[in-house]
Order: structure tokens, then sequence, then C-alpha cells
DNA sequence: TATTGTTATACTCTATAACTATA
DNA sequence: TATAGTTATAGAGTATAACAATA
């Protein structure tokens, strides 16, 4: 299931001179670092899910959804960092597209769960987003994966 | 010059609730994680820029240009990965606000150089971000800082 | 009163395409 | 032919405001 060996950063028009490079001030700072390997790492992901028809946005949702069934839109909406306002487009789009259902909780929210296609489709993005992540950062052991996505999370939550 | 002692992440209408969460799946990739990351870091820096009239992007080129002097528009953009169509607008903006002087180099393209204006605003800007930086993983040894830098780097170069 | 879901809308960022002028 | 700069434009993603229905 892999591909491209190697990240592409997305935008600019031709690939920055591959060779050293001076480098400048921006690159020592680790904002700016992370910025630019979160852009490459976005658009690998989006190659990865080619052939889906579904936005990364759009994956990430199909998988909470598979992991917490009956979970309402705007508590999805919480914990991917997306609006109330936001949400409403993303769900009724998943579900014209048969991959999602809504049964009513209560007379206001709705429980979102995988219809049988969802269910499929969600086993293949989450196939598809291990695969994408040990291609990106081959390098790492578990422990300094393990390491950074703690540093990470420190960071925004 | 400090503010906020830690990051919010940006978007969703409510904070998701600070309780320990079970977590969930989504947050075990690391390409998740840096996305968050990412976003709660430019939200904060964004915070930090305030009242300087400048966008992060702007003020990224101002800093580089201060480093660069003549350097070109379309070199620019390769350093930073945005497009020659996107960074017209964005050259066009920093000149009409005085900050920046086109230099003719040859007939087709132009060195860009601060103004005397726009040298005292990348001071500023230079200030802005170093303090942020520290601010936003204050617990990050030097030595950590550069290993995380470089490994960030390896993502997208 | 607060929350859910929805619509409308605006702004930013990025992408493509096409054009002119120059190397 | 390739590059520099520009313009126009389309598509995402995200923001606010407002509303109805319900808790």
């Amino acid at each position: 299931m892999s591909q491209s060996p190697c990240l592409n950063a997305p935008m600019s028009d031709k690939p920055a001179s591959s060779s050293p490079q001076p480098g400048n001030r921006l690159e020592g700072f680790l904002g700016y670092q992370i910025r630019r390997a979160s852009a490459a790492i976005l658009a690998d992901l989006a190659q990865s899910l080619q052939g889906l028809d579904l936005k990364i946005t759009e994956a990430s949702i199909l998988m909470l959804i598979g992991e917490r069934p009956d979970i309402t839109q705007s508590e999805l909406g919480r914990l991917l960092g997306i609006k109330r306002a936001n949400m409403a487009p993303l769900t009724a789009g998943l579900t014209e597209a048969g991959l999602i259902e809504r049964i009513a909780a209560d007379g206001r929210s709705q429980g979102l769960r995988l219809s049988e296609a969802g269910h499929a489709v969600a086993i293949d993005v989450e196939a598809r987003i291990i695969d994408h992540e040990t291609r990106v950062l081959p390098w790492l052991s578990d422990d300094e994966r393990r390491a950074l996505i703690a540093t990470m999370m420190r960071v925004w939550r």
C-alpha cells in the first residue's frame, strides 16, 4: 500500500534547491518547522486517501464515529477543534454518501453511527493512515514516536 | 513581553473537557498531533504579533528580506513554500505599507529590501517571535529543541 | 438559559490558468 | 524555452451571526 518514499512540501512553484542550502533564520524556529512539517504530512496523507473521495477531516470523523458510536456532531467538533457551524455540512455530506446514519438521541441531538458501507470505509481509512504514519517518519523508534506524540499533545491540550 | 502562559487550540465552540479524557485513537497518530500543535502555535503567534498589522506570513517575509537583502519574491516563495501567484499581493501590500522597497535587478526581476521603517518592524517581529518560541514549549532544553527542529525539518525537506 | 443543529456569509489561504515581459 | 511578475478566479477551511427547536 506504500507509495512515495518521501514527502513533498506543498505550495511553491518549484522545489527549493535540494543542495545543503545555507538555511535561514526562520528555520531555526521550532514553530516554523512544525508548521512546514504539518503541511507536508497533510499533503502526504491526502495522497494516501486518494480514491476514497474523502477529505482528511471526513476520514477522521469516520474513525471517531467508529470508535464512539452515537457520538453527536457537536461532540465530534469539540474533539477535533471544528465549530458546530462547520460540522453541519461535513456530517450532511457523509450521511448523503451513505457512510453514516443519524439516530435521534433526544429532540435536539442525534447520535451518529457508521453504516455498513461506512464501517468498511473506516477500516480502509485506518489502514491507510497507519501506513502513512510509518512512512512519514520511518526513522523513529517506537519510543521516540511516543515521546514526540506526548510533546506535541502538550503543546495544544 | 510575555502574554498568555499557555496555548489555546483554535476553532471549536467550546474547549474539549479538560478532564483527563479517555483520548481517542486519532490522538495516537503523530500526524494528527503535529497538525493540532501547529494550529495552536500559529494561533499563539498571531496573538504575539497583535498590533503590528502583519500576518504571520508577512512577518516571515520581512525577516527573510532583512536577512537576505535583494532577494526576489520568487526566491522568497521558494523558501517559504508559497507560489509566485500568491507572493504578488503579499509583496505589494508590504510595499504599499512602506515596509519594503523594490530595486530592479534585471528587466524581469526585482530585489527586495527593507525600508527604514521595515527594518524597525523586522527587529520588533524577531523579538516577538523569539519570545513566542520560548513561551510555546518552555519545558524543552536547548538540546531537545534542536533535536526537535532537526526531526521536523527532516519531515519536509 | 444553555445546547443542538442549521443556514448564510465573509475572510483567508492555496491552487490553476493565462498573460506580459525578459533572460 | 525558461523565468519573473501579475491578474483573475476557484476551492478549501474557518470565522461570526442569527435562527428554531429542545433541554
